[in-house]
RNA sequence: GGCCCCAUCGUCUAGUCAGGCCUAGGACAUCGGAUUUUCGAUCCGGUAACGGGGGUUCAAAUCCCCCUGGGGUCACCA
């Protein structure tokens, strides 16, 4: 086995997809904090194609929701490092070098089999229902032959030569002792006929070539494993440890969490309140069709208004756990614990509620201050104050904050109490609440009359006021529940919402008695 | 279908390697109750799992075998 104390270095090789998968998220997630734990370094290679446009815009999502969660990068783009440069389309020439190696020590060949013969041998050898095998026909051309094909421009590819005799043996760091049988196994393309590496291929010279010592990936690279292990050994590199992490699935299933499958978690119970607070949230601050973004996307519990500390939280304990109690953990702590050891083998379904029960307690422990910066842009984004606040708007919207307490979950959450932002005539009514609060019998009465109270109340704040309502409905020998429902929705359009003097005493006289009015006004009609 | 992986409450997991401390622990969700002017939060309590069958053993969630089930992957995608 790998015996040798490599230094750690640790890699995520995303490819440019314009936007960054929550499992990929997860998976890199990993690889970081192994790296931390290890003081070891952490690679960010982008695995791009030589035909890939707008490269940029395909990969400013990624860095960003990197960036977003605070995983920073040793090595890569923007910052380079000593095994520049990071992006696969740059590295050509070392995958060229590798390929003319094989090839010179018939370790690869060129292959000039047309994609029908290749199709119809695979037909037959399904037929037969046996294994299917490249026939390796181009190895019998001469080289005078082979190189004449070339010179004419034959269509071909490179293919390696895998050792049918072989075993190939793995101790992997997650799933112990795996095996395969090379009699299986196909020779894999490793090079397309325009020149430009596949995935199997340029991930082994990129892995050797940045000393990587670990490859911690998602569970579906498992039988992509042997054909790197075979290349690693014809090309004589120290083997990295593989470390096969259990991929990310749907909530409440163990299918892999995939973008393509949108629709169907739509439906799906725990997904679906997702959603909808997207479908609520994002139109409020312009994103229309919810700005393209969905669930499976970093980018999406960024927008709507997720801690990063949350989705850390979260993302930590898919497959991986600590002890049998410990569930909330800063990063830092995560970093001090986080083992491969204790990372489980069973794929982990995404929980979107306890993702949200992570992110309320980390939300709870935030301070006030920043509660008021991750807020402020919803509410400018909402129109709910202007672009550049001044200090009394900030201390408005602090004070809501403030009464809001642990009700704010998510920063966009302070979007749905708009009963503190709106002009007083412009007040939406929960029509539901307002016929069984405001049309109770007596009940206009009494918040008419009560309103005569709020009039000379001195001073206008919550301790006042509380003591007032109480004496007013002693007077009247009223349980406090009999006036208290519709001043509330009087004042606020609503049923539910922070406390009731806080609310009043935070609008502040003349506003609460013009929303009384205007409810009052409105229950004529 | 071939190859490979996986299997404990609804979900995420602890326990499995070193069998007994497991009448299986925690968390989320859920259901009750308390508290509260509402919502939220908080507190208390409840329901709820070792896929099945054979072994081995004084003893099995834990070791062995078989079955079943679920999943991944089979490209000139990554």
């Amino acid at each position: 086995m790998n015996s040798s104390p490599r230094p750690v270095r640790t890699r995520f090789a995303p490819s440019p997809t314009g936007y960054m998968h929550i499992g990929g998220m997860r998976t890199a997630l990993f690889n970081w904090l192994w790296a931390r734990h290890n003081n070891g370094t952490f690679i960010l290679r982008i695995d791009d194609t030589d035909e890939q446009r707008n490269l940029d815009a395909a990969l400013g999502p990624i860095l960003r929701a990197f960036k977003w969660l605070g995983l920073n990068w040793d090595e890569g783009p923007e910052v380079g490092g000593p095994f520049e440069p990071y992006f696969q389309s740059e590295r050509k020439s070392l995958y060229h070098t590798a390929i003319e190696k094989l090839i010179a020590e018939g370790k690869a060949y060129y292959c000039f089999d047309t994609p029908e013969q290749l199709a119809a041998e695979r037909a037959a050898a399904e037929k037969e229902k046996r294994q299917f095998l490249n026939s390796r026909r181009s190895l019998e051309l001469s080289e005078l032959e082979r190189n004449k094909r070339i010179a004419q421009g034959d269509p071909h590819v490179i293919r390696f030569l895998t050792p049918r005799d072989l075993t190939v043996k793995l101790d992997d760091a997650i799933r112990g002792h795996v095996e395969w049988d090379c009699s299986l196994m196909p020779d894999p393309v490793i090079m397309r006929g325009n020149g430009s590496p596949l995935y199997n291929f340029a991930s082994v010279i990129d892995d050797a070539q940045m000393q990587i010592s670990h490859v911690i990936r998602a569970e579906e690279h498992l039988s992509n494993t042997p054909i790197q292990v075979l290349l690693h050994q014809a090309l004589g590199n120290e083997l990295p440890i593989f470390a096969h992490i259990p991929y990310v699935a749907a909530p409440g299933s163990k299918e892999k969490l995939s973008k393509r499958k949108l629709e169907q978690y739509r439906k799906n119970p725990q997904f679906k309140k997702m959603f909808e607070r997207a479908d609520d949230v994002f139109p409020k601050i312009g994103l229309e069709n919810a700005g393209g973004l969905d669930p499976v996307m970093v980018e999406y519990y960024e927008k709507i208004g997720y801690l990063p500390q949350g989705v850390l939280n979260a993302l930590a304990r898919i497959g991986w756990s600590l002890d049998d109690k410990t569930e909330i953990m800063s990063l830092d702590e995560i970093v001090k614990n986080f083992t491969l050891d204790r990372v489980v083998k069973s794929p982990a379904g995404l929980d979107p509620d306890k993702l949200n029960s992570f992110q309320a307690h980390w939300m709870m422990q935030l301070p006030v201050d920043e509660k008021l910066t991750g807020c402020l842009p919803f509410l400018i984004a909402a129109k709910y104050i202007p672009p550049e606040p001044n200090d009394k708007t900030k201390e408005t919207v602090r004070q809501v904050i403030e009464a809001l307490g642990d009700r704010l979950k998510l920063f966009s959450d302070v979007l749905d109490y708009d009963e503190f932002f709106c002009a007083d005539d412009q007040l939406k009514y929960d029509e539901k609440a307002f016929e069984k609060r405001l049309k109770a019998e007596g009940a206009a009465e009494l918040v008419r009359e009560f309103a005569t109270q709020l009039e000379t109340a001195e001073p206008f704040d919550a301790p006042t006021l509380d003591a007032l309502l109480h004496r007013f409905v002693d007077e009247k020998q009223l349980k406090i529940g009999e006036i208290i429902h519709a001043l509330r929705v009087a004042v606020t359009g609503k049923p539910q919402g922070i406390g009731m003097f806080e609310c009043l005493a935070f609008l502040g006289r003349e506003r609460c008695l013009n929303r009384i009015r205007h409810s009052l006004a409105r229950l004529e009609k």
